[in-house]
DNA sequence: ACAGCCTCCAAATAAAATTCGGATATTGGT
DNA sequence: ACCAATATCCGAATTTTATTTGGAGGCTGT
């Protein structure tokens, strides 16, 4: 199966997706040379092979009413495999928390939250974040504001 | 114009769209209970009055061989507003920033970086990150593992 | 050179989005 | 409470788009 291996049209399909997923396969087709068949085909084995795993729309938080976005570094009681298995269930539970990576440096965890505004960010921490049983500490950088959030990858 | 305000059907329209932005109109329909043709018409005044940003396609990174990915607090060499532009501007010509925010807290911003491989990623840093005039320093957190990365906004 | 495989195209078909006219609700003013 | 204006909805026709199909090159390895 061939379906390991990108060339060259199928970068710039993947490059055309990530920047707008909603383009017809026939202006995808124009876009990158050539026809609507064989274009479809291989925007299907993309997906079929996993390398395009979904497809999703990007909201304007402010205009839901979510002014509020933070990295929060958090330091767990332990490091014992028990501790981060309970820290992430329960992380699992909070849709405020849109992202957990597991980083090196200062901190254990890193996450992304998001809330309405900066009173309801407090009432988050300290009724909901803090109140893990695993969580030591935790230490918030509000974003003040985005220069760059981009959804293109630069595939190598 | 009634653009501003949110029904419950249009939280759960944009709940759906951002879990999976390709679902046909039709389905839509029947998921929020509606005809397609109001459910369409729902659709295009959210995209229309800017809730609905923009539509894209989710890469798996390993699999476009971008192993690598850290988050970076960079320090400048000074808070002058010409300072800051300049950096912006520099970060904005290197792809593998894919984000780039202004935050509180120790350090000025922080960056997501993408790379192949930690090698591509020091080189990445020595070359161009910390090659930026106003950079005074930077330290990194590479993710070793991403526990929840949801695309979908919790609206209130 | 040729068998096997892959990629491509044009055209037919199937599916989906979009438009339209009009019925039904909702809202705001008196 | 009434009425007018507005917004939302539906079913069905129409247009656009995706998908399938059959077959024509072209590349690879022998």
């Amino acid at each position: 199966m061939s379906g390991t291996k990108l060339d060259q049209i199928d970068r710039k399909v993947l490059e055309i997706l990530q920047t707008n997923a909603k383009i017809t396969n026939a202006q995808l087709s124009k876009e990158i040379g050539l026809s609507p068949a064989p274009t479809l085909e291989r925007v299907k084995k993309l997906e079929t092979s996993g390398i395009i795993q979904s497809y999703h729309a990007q909201l304007n938080r402010e205009r839901v009413g979510l002014g509020v976005t933070t990295f929060v570094q958090v330091t767990l009681v332990g490091h014992k495999k028990q501790v981060t298995e309970s820290f992430v269930n329960a992380v699992r539970e909070i849709p405020e928390i849109i992202e957990c990576h597991h980083i090196t440096g200062s901190g254990d965890f890193l996450l992304k939250v998001i809330a309405r505004d900066i009173s309801s960010y407090q009432v988050l921490m300290l009724e909901k974040i803090n109140e893990i049983e695993e969580v030591a500490s935790t230490q918030t950088m509000v974003i003040l504001s985005t220069f760059k959030e981009s959804k293109v990858l630069p595939i190598p």
